[in-house]
DNA sequence: CTTGACCTTCCTACAATGGGAAGGTGCACC
DNA sequence: GGTGCACCTTCCCATTGTAGGAAGGTCAAG
């Protein structure tokens, strides 16, 4: 196979999968005489699984121990375990972020008019944080009632 | 002030601030003789809410277009709250795109032993991705069964 | 033998940030 | 008047993962 059917087959790009090989997640591929890369169905394999593992929101070095410890075959369970769900922890760590900013932002959203007329407490916000009331830190994550009680 | 204070009073290193100026997100500011940078106190506001939109997660151009709005008077809130409510749209995409990615691991890992042992259902499904039971789709994911329909 | 699809390498860019080198400036202290 | 130290300047490089393009070689079908 060519580098263009395995990218097809894979779904990664053929200028990936030579991204892939330069910085050594993957093998070099075998080449032909005239320089084209070939790819085997072993090599099939190993991209699907970076892909997949790709899907999931693995970095590369994370990518590269996953693939060391498929190819390990007396590796142990609890190894690939714990980057799983040091993933799963850094997944939620961004979630929260991501939430807080979104919540932040409807907050103030829900007291800005949407109308034409300049004032904004989007922006005054902004200018100076004090210009509508903060978010509420939570003790604990009981969103909206804590926040409620607070005000 | 020199850039230095002011990049202590708004937490944005004075590296980046250099490189707003060179991408044209804040004006230049104005020089002394030998060159340093002197900055007013409208210039610290100004550095403030790139601050606070970054914070918020905010990319450099939308933090251009808000910028753009606070400075205009005349702007309308229904552009802020616009601009506002989309980020919150993005915003909630990624969470969910997360969310899937932690839904996933999880739920791999809930059927990985964990031990010493070899055996590893996380590896078995990136290799190939029957090898542990789907995620279930949820029903309220309409989008997702519109597609699934359209198979 | 030409044409078009495919392959090769190499360079560029993105967003936002940090690191560091080489050299100039400001100021306090002796 | 020096000396030293903290700070400033510009310029270049690296990061992460991906995409685009240029210039040129290869393969297979017509």
């Amino acid at each position: 196979m060519n580098i263009g059917d395995i990218a097809n087959a894979t779904g990664i790009s053929a200028k990936m999968i030579r991204y892939y090989e330069d910085i050594g997640l993957i093998r070099p591929a075998m080449r032909t005489l005239s320089g084209y890369r070939v790819y085997s169905d072993n090599d099939l394999q190993t991209l699907r699984f970076v892909r997949r593992a790709r899907d999931l929101g693995f970095t590369v070095k994370q990518i590269d121990d996953l693939l060391t410890l498929w190819r390990d075959r007396s590796r142990a369970s609890a190894d690939v375990k714990q980057i799983a769900l040091g993933h799963v922890a850094a997944l939620e760590k961004k979630m929260q972020e991501l939430k807080d900013m979104s919540d932040t932002l409807l907050h103030l959203a829900s007291h800005c008019q949407g109308n034409d007329r300049p004032d904004c407490p989007i922006l005054k916000n902004l200018g100076s944080p004090d210009a509508v009331a903060p978010l509420p830190k939570t003790r604990d994550q009981r969103k909206t009632r804590a926040f409620d009680r607070a005000r």
